[in-house]
DNA sequence: CATATTTTTTAGGTTTGCCGAAAATAAAAT
DNA sequence: ATTTTATTTTCGGCAAACCTAAAAAATATG
């Protein structure tokens, strides 16, 4: 069943999975993908519809919605392509991360699996792109960070690794360049502070930096001893 | 005045762009931009009647169209974007020139001139895409092809497409087109008359043709091995 | 448990781009 | 110069994807 999808049929099975991820919840809320999709709730139940009927969500009405194996398969394919095309835009024409998400949203939808996989030998079958987000393989299996932890559950004075961003918010991005922190940047915990989950941090060769709890939330780290 | 087009209204400006190119004449027929398309007469009225409205495109009802200076600078864009890519393809993906075509369809339409001019840059700002077709620079300048001869400085027996016409006269293109002579077309010296100066030559799946000095001297070829 | 609030769906409307059929115009043929 | 033919345009309709406003259902509150 090879059936072709419009761009925004992605778009709306992309951003489920990605909720799905997030919220570790089984079904996932309308209002939360109209947000996800800056639309309207009732845009969402009419797509949600459409896709149920071509068994790509599993969908009962006031109940949210929910992948089926059909559909995650295809939202798979579609991240693994925008990963794909955010790698190559850094790694060979040397965009920086922070601008490279509104020009993958929109390569991500150029269908041909040939390319897509041409494309992966190309760029040597790269695991992580430049957020350090996990490229699924064709077969929409996706890599490990084997010991990845969130930042917030670093103990002080314990060095690690940036290995992943949890947002592509250009703002983010751009505090953290700006901080001298991006994947594969080696951090130090140097201060905890309980009252707001603040952490200090430190980066070689730089200022300490505090970072507040909404930053630290987007930030995952590998211990390095 | 940077207006974001639809796919839709980039295809149809290029499809003028190009049947300009091959036919020579200043207007170009309702019934030829539908079937280059494969849509049909009315929806092609009705496009165009957008585009005049943007002053993308010259237009009088049952006399054809044309582009304005501004839709021949955004079909050029187009074009430079398609064969940029079509390039990217085959040098850097392995692909056959035969299989490119599909995807810079969908690749062109890609919209982010930063991108454009990177993968520009990327391979080595290419001045002929995969099919010897010249990609215009960001500032919509076609290169020359280097090898450009006159066509009475073909030799006996060469083989050579047709790569400039010389002059504009609507008697004369009318003449080349009636004998099946265009941009691209492909053409062999069959014969030359010192004593006039004037040339036969065959076009694959055609009579043979005797063409003036007159003719001639507005042909402008590369040679073909 | 009944009512208020929030969430979701339905209903009706818009825009874009397509179509077929019929009318209008232009071009060709007699 | 008519008539015939071909081309082009107009008109009404359709599907996708969006919207607002109102109705329906689910959830929260007193």
């Amino acid at each position: 069943m090879n059936l072709q999808l419009s761009q925004s049929e992605e778009n709306y099975l992309k951003s489920i999975f990605n909720l799905m991820s997030n919220h570790e919840s089984s079904q996932i809320n309308t209002n939360l993908i109209a947000k996800d999709l800056a639309t309207k709730a009732s845009s969402v139940t009419e797509m949600i519809k459409k896709l149920s009927d071509k068994n790509l969500v599993d969908y009962q009405k006031y109940k949210g919605s929910n992948l089926t194996k059909e559909g995650r398969k295809i939202a798979i394919q579609v991240i693994r392509k925008h990963r794909l095309w955010e790698t190559f835009l850094v790694d060979k024409l040397n965009f920086k991360w922070n601008e490279v998400h509104e020009i993958a949203e929109q390569l991500e939808h150029i269908n041909s699996p040939l390319l897509t996989n041409r494309l992966s030998t190309f760029l040597n079958h790269p695991k992580f792109d430049p957020h350090g987000d996990p490229i699924p393989d064709k077969n929409g299996v996706f890599p490990k960070h084997k010991s990845e932890i969130k930042l917030s559950d670093l103990l002080l004075n314990q060095k690690a690794m940036v290995v992943k961003i949890g947002s592509n918010h250009p703002d983010l991005l751009l505090f953290l360049t700006k901080n001298n922190i991006g994947i594969h940047t080696q951090i130090k915990c140097a201060e905890k502070n309980e009252f707001d989950d603040s952490m200090t941090i430190k980066v070689e060769n730089c200022e300490a930096i505090n970072l507040s709890k909404k930053v630290i939330k987007n930030i995952y780290v590998k211990v390095i001893k």
